[in-house]
DNA sequence: ATTGCAAGATTGTCTGACAATAGTATGATG
DNA sequence: CATCATACTATTGTCAGACAATCTTGCAAT
């Protein structure tokens, strides 16, 4: 039995740990705002400084971390305004490639999906937390890939990367889960019958309304606002 | 008289050695498809290796250049479908920025938009080209600050830093600037009026209009695609 | 002309070191 | 006791040098 890993993913060393990190944040595992020591994470990466901080610029790059001078990486946080632009911006560039993906994505592709949709809507109603992650990861790399511009794809991906960010404040879906999962069937009608206006919106309106589900929380969450003196009372 | 460079900006190392190369990129003293060498660089720049790699990560993460493994870095270039992809996603945000902008900006911020306009027409008339470039980077600044949102901005932004890479293929603006000019007025008069909806169909058509000029080099332009076969004979 | 191989060049990675800066603890002072 | 200044420590920013892995190139042989 030939299984060598190194073969089967010739990446090098440091895009390994741009892996790592990268799966570390945005499923949670190091929080948003959590401190990170270079040398730490070159003892439990196994790396050197070197390939440790190359790989940290990138992250940087993609927003996902914030490097300042003299003090070190930390885990990105979110701000409610942050939270509003991103998603503005994802209802803009989901619904345009939701619009695309219905005026140009093959009959394979639109079958594709719905097959996705259902098992989606399967691992829903068994609420299979994981199971529904990873069906709707699917769900989106279809739409993207079906939506035939390569770099909305690349935008709205790291996009939906740093919205996971706010996980680490929301846990999301407790009871939107239903709600969001009918949009879901929403647009997929649309896509079927080449509506593109109508999936257009129907995605947009999706986005916005994921968009109240996590930014409710924000009221009740004791993070401070730097932006924002804190004179005022609170509304706890 | 007191000029420490170092002073007044306490930046790092790396990252002058970042702005360097990005301006060297986005102005087009390193070409599209240049090969870039380490050890060249480092000299160039007097780095050492670990400072400079750092730096070009983040403009790989940028898209300026593209890195394949053991091969080394080398200026991104833009194949069609690229400028395509990168012409759409501009057209959906610039739109979207001029729509806000119009909703959003404050009477000033309107104000000064205009005056840069009538800064740019000037420079337009007198031919001069870098006038043009400085004024056309400030009514962008203006435009991306009043739309409220900074990560449109921050997108948008290093959208722009892309499409100059364009410019090493086609010197854009001949005999397009008057028309650019009289959209640029047209986009400014709805924008003062405050109808959005005016502004964010001008904008997109002005990308439109702007991706044509653009892209018509390339049919003229005998760069091989390696994601097409160049079997077809080509329509010189 | 094509193939195969060897030499050279370049990148990927590590180690170790040191200066500069930020954070922290300590002590002095009112 | 609280506050401020100082010294210390930890961490980052940067460098130099080294070596293995890999790519490219030129040459030789078929």
């Amino acid at each position: 039995m030939v299984t060598s890993l190194k073969l089967l993913k010739p990446e090098t060393l440091r895009a390994q740990v741009e892996n790592n990190l990268r799966q570390a944040i945005v499923s949670g595992q190091l929080k948003a705002g959590e401190k990170l020591v270079e040398r730490e994470l070159c003892e439990m990466l196994g790396v050197s400084r070197p390939s440790l901080r190359e790989a940290l610029r990138t992250l940087e790059a993609e927003k996902l971390i914030v490097i300042v001078p003299h003090r070190g990486p930390e885990v990105a946080a979110i701000s409610l305004e942050d939270a509003r632009d991103l998603y503005a911006l994802r209802g803009l560039l989901e619904s345009f490639a939701a619009h695309e993906f219905t005026r140009l994505a093959s009959d394979e592709q639109v079958k594709s999906l719905g097959k996705t949709v259902r098992r989606l809507r399967e691992a829903g109603q068994k609420n299979a937390q994981s199971a529904v992650l990873e069906a709707k990861a699917e769900f989106y790399r279809i739409l993207l890939e079906g939506s035939g511009n390569a770099l909305v794809s690349e935008i709205l991906g790291g996009l939906l990367a740093r919205v996971s960010l706010l996980r680490a404040t929301s846990l999301m879906l407790p009871d939107r889960l239903p709600r969001s999962l009918e949009e879901i069937d929403a647009l997929l009608t649309c896509i079927q019958n080449r509506d593109a206006k109508g999936a257009q919106e129907i995605s947009h309106k999706h986005v916005l309304n994921a968009e109240r589900a996590a930014l409710g929380v924000f009221k009740l969450d004791p993070q401070p606002n730097p932006t924002e003196n804190q004179d005022e009372p609170r509304l706890i």
